[in-house]
DNA sequence: TTGCGATTGTTAATCATTCTCAATATAAGG
DNA sequence: CCTTATATTGAGAATGATTAACAATCGCAA
């Protein structure tokens, strides 16, 4: 059984909640790639698959896979909520570029190291951050300039 | 005349549009106060002061204002978007406590140094970036505690 | 003052998300 | 293998925030 299999069904047998084969398909799908996913587009891979899954049914599992630590909410694209999932993935930022949308991912502890003394000296104990970092990146640059 | 009409102004002249007694009703609102803003209780304290403007000439006048360099968007509250002036406020960031709300700003300069070093080697050139960390403040920490 | 384009408020439309509900599936206990 | 109580599902209706359409008004330049 693979790790995330087994760890979300020890979150829902917490909560007294059964693992359905569709929450199986949305994970399996989830897992099947490391980027940027969201709802609508979740349930169009399922389609395409032959799944008959309703969106619904999606909507539904991203809080419990949020609870339980599977995913967490991603940058916003357009103003819609988009998620990552976090096995095989150590938290790390991004870097978007506004033209193209590419989305770059990168990972710095030293930021992690500031953050942790600027919270000290709040009296705040974090548990989540995120840095987005919106810009041009290069090829888009180029094309801009010339 | 304020700084930011005088900016504005300038912004909407280059544009060919208009400076409008509701266009600075929004502003003043704005601006009245430092902390973030949602277009509906922007409109709510309008409406309290008498105004009868339409919430619907607020949402218009949010992307102008983002473009001009008037306001950006802050972090999310629930889903919805929020947003801070950009005047008499230096580029800042956010600790926000996930139990109370609470939301501290905080300015470091070092980070931003890193940033550009990470923006260097990917070959992005960053117009701006967004920190916020989630935690729980001292006073929510200490109440959970007992 | 006139005229043209921008702006406004109202109302209707849209879109993502959430809710309702009847039907079905699940896990646990016999 | 049955039974039962509860959780889950899909479909479609409902919601709520945001956007669009439109006719009436306003602001600016000539």
């Amino acid at each position: 059984m693979k790790e995330w299999e087994e760890q979300f069904r020890a979150f829902l047998r917490g909560r007294g909640l059964t693992f359905t084969p569709e929450r199986r398909a949305v994970l399996e799908e989830i897992f099947a790639e490391h980027g940027h996913f969201d709802v609508e587009t979740l349930h169009d891979r399922l389609r395409s698959r032959g799944s008959r899954i309703s969106i619904a049914t999606i909507y539904r599992l991203i809080p419990l896979l949020t609870e339980s630590g599977m995913i967490r909410p991603a940058t916003l694209r357009d103003g819609h909520p988009t998620y990552e999932h976090l096995f095989g993935h150590r938290p790390h930022h991004h870097l978007t570029c506004v033209r193209c949308g590419k989305v770059v991912e990168f990972r710095q502890e030293e930021i992690e190291k500031i953050l942790d003394k600027i919270c000290g000296r709040h009296g705040f104990s974090p548990f989540d951050y995120r840095l987005g970092v919106r810009g041009v990146c290069a090829a888009c640059r180029k094309e801009e300039t010339g």
